[in-house]
DNA sequence: CCGGGAAATGAAAATGGTTGTCAAAATCGC
DNA sequence: GCGATTTTGACAACCATTTTCATTTCCCGG
């Protein structure tokens, strides 16, 4: 078994926006971890091939990460400013998803939903233009 | 003479599903096409910025390019199989995305939205299975 | 405790899409 | 025709990710 991967685990969760590979790389060998970008990719692929985390593409292309609160199917609702992320349940786009894909006649639908915004917390204080 | 532009923008219209700019590339060297990979990749993007064509990053992290039929804002219904695609509205799901966002306080709300799934022609056809 | 082997680890090289560099060619204006 | 500007394209540079391969660790049996 891979401690190594628990602890790749615990450092996501210590973050509550997505994070890179690279981001965990790098926070990792700061709080003084000893491990290697290869095992902390190898740890994330293995994590998000069991569900324990979400991965996406940001717009670079890169993969991130992120230890989720629930296993179940979600989608995400991410602040463009400080990464701020909340899980937020769609039954509507689920069902929208499976319609649209049945009315073309598509079978085994999927769908990838993210919703990028700005919090309260970054949006610029109005009033004074 | 047309622009080198305008020779990317064409071989894409000739596919009906997404194209990655290496596929543009192969494909227009194919016909016999004199173009630098370079230059693709310029025209795709500046393509891309002027809301000629629509661009999504497939599973490998690549982007891929489609010329659409509208420049309105829509989503896209894409077959696994053979990557035909159908471009979608859905107004429901423009609703939802706004909605969730200013439940949670978020402004300048953006979503992306795509449907995978198999094309009927691409369904296994069952029964002796 | 000791030894063998499979799995995990990690440093470095390889891979591959994308971008940057820079000189040559095409184009435009005069 | 000439020079300025833009476009083009071969190639190098980048950088995230994957692969390679030797070493280390861990488990199991003795």
């Amino acid at each position: 078994m891979s401690s190594r991967r628990d602890a790749v685990h615990d450092t996501l969760r210590q973050s509550e926006g997505f994070r890179s590979a690279q981001d965990v790389y790098a926070e990792m060998r700061q709080t003084g971890a000893k491990i290697g970008l290869t095992t902390v990719y190898r740890a994330l692929q293995a994590l998000a091939d069991h569900g324990k985390v979400d991965v996406l593409r940001n717009d670079d292309g890169e993969s991130v990460y992120r230890a989720c609160a629930t296993g179940e199917h979600h989608h995400h609702l991410v602040c463009r400013r400080c990464g701020h992320t909340v899980e937020v349940a769609g039954p509507d786009v689920e069902r929208w998803a499976e319609t649209v894909g049945a009315e073309h006649g598509f079978t085994e639908v999927t769908h990838t939903v993210e919703v990028f915004g700005t919090c309260s917390s970054c949006s610029t204080p109005v009033g004074a233009g």
